[in-house]
RNA sequence: GUCCCCAUCGUCUAGUCGGCCCAGGACAACGGCCUUUCACGCCGUCAACAGCGGUUCGAAUCCGCUUGGGGACGCCA
């Protein structure tokens, strides 16, 4: 970084909406709006809809959706090219007018005709510039180019990678203005970062090449460069280029398997950001650390399991309060019926340090929510409980109804006492509670979970536990 | 093909201007402890400076080459 921070720093987000906000993309919004909000500036957000074909409106929205989704929030109303078709003309006006830009004949085929033979000769393939000096108008077909320099080297500093040399040789007239009248991307994003003070503008690594290009016609604008960082594109777990079968998707199915914003947020700036042995931030922690420094120049391959781990840390340290509104859509979805608030928030906290998503979360929740007629006891865990399990449950069920109260600490103390009085094993007791309880030999603390059930379910379970031993039993 | 970028454990990475690094942390894996089961947690093990040449008293750190990977070469973004 330099002294271009002490001036006001905007950065931006220029997605496309041709596509849902996938990982790549998020990333690089994350990075930007951590820089803003670092620096106090401003983060703007500008949606590229030039290209009439691909881009959709139900994209747009997605894309917003999950910015928010993330809380990503951006200052002032988002940008839409679409409406700036009028100010894209007017600076290819400019361009004629100085000379730096001209009217250019050639068709498609014919330029394609000139890369081929360039590939050909072991160059570069361009567009060799043969209506640079015809002084053309305009006309049906014809395309504005940009008279750029034939010679000298282009440079500049990368947040992300250092100095970076581009020779002007390599880079051909490109077009400005396509036939039918749309500005090409490169000088959209350029005329749009201009007009809306972009300072810094942090990007994906596969915008390195446009760079030189965006160069030469801030130049040609006569405006002041903005500080550029390219960062590593994310790969798949096989160092591929990141894809569906990687298990890399869209922000919003991230949202559907249950993540907290704050984790996805957390394992996305790590990939390709560190700060010292630090794994787990906070939002205000990132805000705090992140100052573009310490940007890695390196491709960094996405890791699932990692993100589930991260996921996990933000869920178990997240306060149940905050962590109900999120898991409501789980729980519906996994058949849990609403209880009252008090309730999930003791099942909420009880289940939390066990589980890695909210999916998850959900789904062990639901056997301690559910009524007792909903649980199924199978043959299997009913041959586990056995006679002796039985006993077990026939006599706690009688201590229970003595209990004075219900809390956690008066249901452990119970249970001990049972234990000891009997010379039994906790093990034992616990698997034949566990079963009639929750309908399964794995789950959370005993105690815990009879006071979140209440009494009467409690005696539910273990009625119903006890029938069904003895139903099938009879069978046999 | 041409240009650009990158190169530390399987993965994410630490490694400020070369010595404190026979390379640290984390995920995963494996082993153990804790325990009321499963998790969590705790402890430990395995595991890397791509290769080759320089520069230097000394290089993971600087330079060059090689190899490997990625990206870009559109009237897509």
């Amino acid at each position: 970084m330099n002294d271009q921070t002490s001036k006001k720093v905007i950065t931006r987000f220029a997605p496309s909406p041709t596509g849902h906000l996938h990982i790549g993309g998020a990333r690089t919004a994350i990075f930007c709006w951590l820089m803003a909000r670092h620096f106090g500036g401003k983060f703007l957000l500008r949606i590229e809809d030039t290209d009439i074909e691909r881009s959709r409106q139900e994209y747009t929205e997605s894309i917003l959706s999950s910015m928010r989704w993330l809380k990503l929030d951006w200052d002032d109303e988002p940008v839409f090219q679409r409406g700036r078709f009028y100010i894209y003309d007017k600076n290819i006006e400019r361009l004629l007018e100085s000379g730096h830009a001209y009217w250019c004949a050639c068709s498609p085929e014919e330029v394609e005709t000139m890369r081929e033979r360039a590939r050909a000769a072991g160059e570069k393939p361009r567009y060799d510039g043969r209506c640079r000096n015809l002084h053309l108008g305009p006309g049906p077909g014809r395309v504005v180019r940009l008279a750029a320099p034939m010679a000298g080297r282009i440079e500049f500093t990368d947040m992300a990678k250092g100095r970076l040399s581009f020779d002007a040789s390599e880079l051909d007239d490109m077009v400005l203005r396509r036939a039918d009248g749309a500005p090409t991307y490169n000088f959209s994003v350029v005329v749009d970062d201009i007009a809306m003070n972009v300072s810094h503008v942090l990007r994906g690594d596969d915008h390195v090449n446009n760079t030189p290009r965006q160069i030469l016609i801030y130049r040609a604008l006569g405006a002041d460069l903005p500080v550029f960082g390219h960062v590593p594109m994310i790969l798949g777990p096989d160092r591929q280029k990141l894809s569906k079968r990687h298990g890399a998707k869209a922000v919003i199915e991230y949202e559907k398997d249950g993540l907290l914003p704050e984790a996805l947020v957390n394992y996305l700036v790590r990939l390709g950001w560190s700060q010292g042995d630090k794994e787990i931030f906070s939002r205000e922690e990132l805000v705090a650390a992140f100052n573009g420094k310490n940007l890695s120049g390196s491709p960094a391959a996405f890791d699932p399991e990692k993100l589930l781990w991260v996921n996990a840390r933000h869920l178990r340290e997240a306060k149940p309060e905050d962590i109900l509104p999120l898991l409501l859509p789980f729980l519906e979805e996994a058949g849990a019926p609403m209880r009252d608030r008090t309730l999930l928030l003791g099942a909420i906290s009880l289940f939390q340090p066990r589980a890695r998503t909210l999916k998850d979360l959900a789904e062990q929740m639901r056997t301690l929510l559910i009524a007792a007629d909903e649980l199924h006891y199978d043959g299997e865990i009913l041959a586990l409980l056995g006679t002796e399990g039985c006993g077990h449950l026939v006599c706690l069920g009688g201590k229970i109804d003595e209990l004075p109260d219900f809390c956690p600490e008066t249901l452990h103390q119970c249970l001990r006492a049972y234990v000891e009085e009997r010379g039994v094993k906790f093990k034992a007791v616990g698997q034949a509670m566990r079963i009639a309880l929750l309908g399964s030999v794995n789950g959370p603390d005993l105690a815990g979970a009879m006071a979140i059930l209440g009494k009467d379910e409690v005696r539910n379970r273990l009625d119903r536990t006890l029938a069904q031993f003895s139903a099938a039993t009879n069978h046999i």
